[in-house]
DNA sequence: TCAAAAACTTGTCGCGCGTAAAAAAATTAT
DNA sequence: ATAATTTTTTTACGCGCGACAAGTTTTTGA
């Protein structure tokens, strides 16, 4: 295709036979010319290798193509798998996405929205690192760039909220765990990072209490974004400890629950929902990895692929100035049956 | 601290009491001007909240402060862990890092390096998707830019390659292996993407030799990057016809491993290095999630620290125009004794 | 102290493109 | 065919900054 170098919109416009205004109009839209412009200027776009100047395109545009995408933390396979499938989802409507991880830190997330800020971008969407966030600065981002909040909520912030639906996850799993054995006692962190942990105890509390039975709740001590090791050591000091009241456990998400099936191995208890076995655990979230515990992990998994496509297309709607009000959308979870619980 | 809306460089040089052209020698080296000036600049920084047009910037500038990391997959937690340290490293040198992820597909590693050419980067930092890469396309890229490679070499491509030994990984852990009981087959998949694969079979076959033991190799069929799926189903169907013809597999990486534990569960197979067990397995990598597994991996660690500042570095070299000729450099890795062999 | 060197100021140009207004051309409707 | 409408062209300006040259001030060093 592109032979020769062209340098600037000038010289293609001349190669192409078009004037520049309207081949800048085609780059920001080839929706808006003629049809037979548009592929006058697609025919030269073939035989040259011409690309417009992207710092010079967005200097004097208020608004670029640019989408910012940002999570806690890329390292957490969910959350690379759900700025995987807005990526696509952006790149296929035509906008740039650039992906950013706070990595667990409050200041840096800041930072991000700093940035992100002169990249002057379209829209962002955020997953804010939860309690830790510092709300009134990503307030001030929202009031600034459409931004779309999604997996954690911050009330009233944002044009909208994605999320699962997580009091539902804990009624969901609770259920299925009362039907098949002993009622589960709660395995959290004492202070989560991550509201959603909130709505899955208050979930897990209302489900048992609708099934007649008595809620019970381990928290454990733990800072930070490392739910494995957490889980991993301050569940093997539950177990040591007896403080484990049921012989059936429901982690607050996978991450724990992972730490959670290794500290029981390190102690020799064995995991399953066979007569043989000594405990069932079972997770929410539907991490990458649940699949390839042993056992596999029983858990709730986050309809990945809905959030992502509703939270693009809110913003979408946002950008194009067709917003409604500031909307909470909440995915159930489904089920996942394996054989830890 | 930013009270006042600043809105270019020339109202802020004059709010400074600085000369435009100087301004903008600050911001491109606060280095390279006097100490007072840049004092004097700093104050005004915290008065009036000023920031440069990034895009202004950039369209002049032949080289910007702009670095790309392209990484094959940041779902993989190892590479989301290299690229954050890489990243860090690039913050602190007052470079703006851009994390991109090929997501396995050739096609998208190479409309990376195009989008990544319409940035002007001062350098790229390279993690190649290996055998799938488009070579020509990535030298063509490499000519025009100051890039790195590391994790999965390319040879004579870029700068310089910058990864772990990974002969030495497999001598390491056969040694370690053969001194600890039967010495080990190797399980692999049989068209592997990454070349390190290569290398680290080489490295198996040479050092069961040295030990005077005959090489057994077990490669598999499995497309793509989904290593644990296809170390479980694969590696169940080689437990399976007895194909594993020792009691001690060394996996070619981590992913396999963690789904070959799964399969062997699923067999009701136990590993580990105790008189009970009836195999042992060991992977490399010492991917974050090896010391999660039941029973926990025994793995080689690769150097991330050595590996990511080192590439850094060479990058930074280069851009300073101190470039060596292209290099190989290599860390070693380290021994990880855990359960699991 | 005085000259040489370094740092800063003033002024001016250009980068590549967005954007606006008015005129011209092409398409569509009557 | 003619009028009404849509699209394109022409012309011109501005964005915010990098870069350069020539002149001025400050610092450095022996």
């Amino acid at each position: 295709m592109g032979d020769v170098k062209v340098k600037n919109m000038e010289e293609f416009a001349a190669l192409s036979g078009i004037s520049r205004p309207t081949v800048s109009k085609y780059f920001n839209d080839p929706g808006s010319v003629r049809a037979s412009t548009r592929e006058r200027i697609e025919a030269a776009l073939e035989q040259y290798d011409y690309r417009p100047n992207i710092f010079a395109m967005n200097q004097n545009r208020k608004l670029t193509k640019n989408i910012g995408i940002v999570v806690p933390n890329v390292g957490d396979p969910f959350f690379a798998e759900i700025a995987r499938n807005i990526e696509q989802r952006c790149v296929a409507s035509g906008y740039r996405p650039t992906l950013f991880s706070s990595h667990g830190e409050a200041d840096h997330e800041v930072d991000i929205l700093d940035t992100l800020r002169s990249l002057k971008p379209a829209g962002v969407l955020l997953a804010p690192l939860g309690r830790a966030s510092d709300r009134s600065a990503i307030e001030k981002f929202c009031d600034a760039v459409p931004t779309v909040l999604f997996d954690s909520n911050l009330n009233d912030i944002g044009l909208s909220f994605v999320g699962s639906d997580n009091p539902q996850f804990s009624r969901l799993i609770v259920d299925y765990l009362c039907r098949t054995g002993e009622p589960p006692c709660f395995f959290e962190m004492k202070n989560p990072a991550n509201p959603n942990a909130n709505r899955r105890r208050q979930g897990y509390i209302q489900a048992m209490e609708e099934l007649g039975h008595t809620p019970s709740i381990v928290q454990v001590d733990g800072q930070g974004w490392d739910f494995e090791e957490i889980g991993r050591r301050e569940g093997g000091r539950a177990l040591e400890r007896k403080a484990i009241t049921s012989n059936t456990v429901l982690c607050s998400n996978d991450r724990l629950a992972i730490g959670l099936l290794t500290a029981c191995f390190e102690n020799g208890i064995r995991v399953g929902r066979t007569p043989d076995c000594a405990i069932r655990v079972a997770g929410q979230d539907d991490h990458p990895f649940a699949r390839y515990t042993c056992p596999p992990l029983t858990t709730i998994a986050q309809d990945y692929e809905a959030i992502s496509r509703h939270a693009v297309e809110t913003l979408f709607r946002a950008i194009d100035g067709k917003a409604g009000p500031r909307d909470t959308i909440l995915f159930e979870g489904r089920l996942v049956m394996r054989d830890s619980a």
